[in-house]
DNA sequence: GTGTTATTTAACAAATGAGGCAAATAATGA
DNA sequence: TCATTATTTGCCTCATTTGTTAAATAACAC
């Protein structure tokens, strides 16, 4: 699961909005995701191409229903790449806050000397 | 801080190797972050701005240095975006695993029957 | 100030991406 | 099979993005 496309297929706002909606509403179908949306079918179908191609959704053909969903492999993937990285933002993050902190501390001093 | 703002900055797969190596290896000045990379200098600056106007990374000027380095918010929203959704990718994962190993082995059966 | 190195801006060409419409293809149900 | 509804493909246009080179700026060291 590759983590720059799935932030490739994410960058696009209708692309984004639809994951977020199949995240938070479960299944549907192409005919409803692209309901909310003020752009063509077509539009929308190629979007969930887009999506389904990066792994990021997975189209589901159940007997007379057809429906996407969001891949949580996907979610997963993401969620893996961040936390590989946290102990270096989060630390940095500590030593940022307190970094600036001082700084705030260190301009007030120097503004009430000035 | 926009989550989806932030998808766009890293669907360049420079900038996004530009992320990680800020990630990895801290602070750094745009010339060794060009470095690595078979672009020019302007291309390479163009993608900081981008990653800058996201939010993702912050031009630090300091003294005689100038670099740059991954603001921590940043990855903290992207975290907490995915993090909002756990709950619902994540049991879904399970119960997806279960439907995928039964699926399968239906489809394997069906396959020894033809 | 001058020269030197580092970085950004300007101007432009090429590639990519998103959207629309019409036609093609699937899937369902009579 | 035929009609109907749902979805995808083909083809084209327009806007944005990415990259290039040359010139402009900035920051430093003398």
């Amino acid at each position: 699961m590759n983590v720059q496309t799935i932030f490739s297929a994410l960058s696009d706002p209708t692309r984004f909005a639809i994951v977020e909606q199949l995240l938070e509403k479960g299944d549907q179908t192409a005919g409803s995701l692209a309901e909310p949306f003020d752009i063509s079918k077509p539009a929308i179908s190629r979007h969930l191409k887009v999506l389904e191609e990066a792994g990021v959704i997975e189209r589901r053909i159940d007997r007379q229903f057809r429906s996407f969903r969001v891949r949580p492999q996907s979610m997963r993937s993401l969620d893996d790449w961040i936390g590989r990285y946290r102990r270096f933002w989060q630390t940095s993050f500590d030593r940022l806050e307190k970094v600036l902190q001082d700084k705030k501390e260190e301009e007030n001093t120097d503004a009430d000397r000035d």
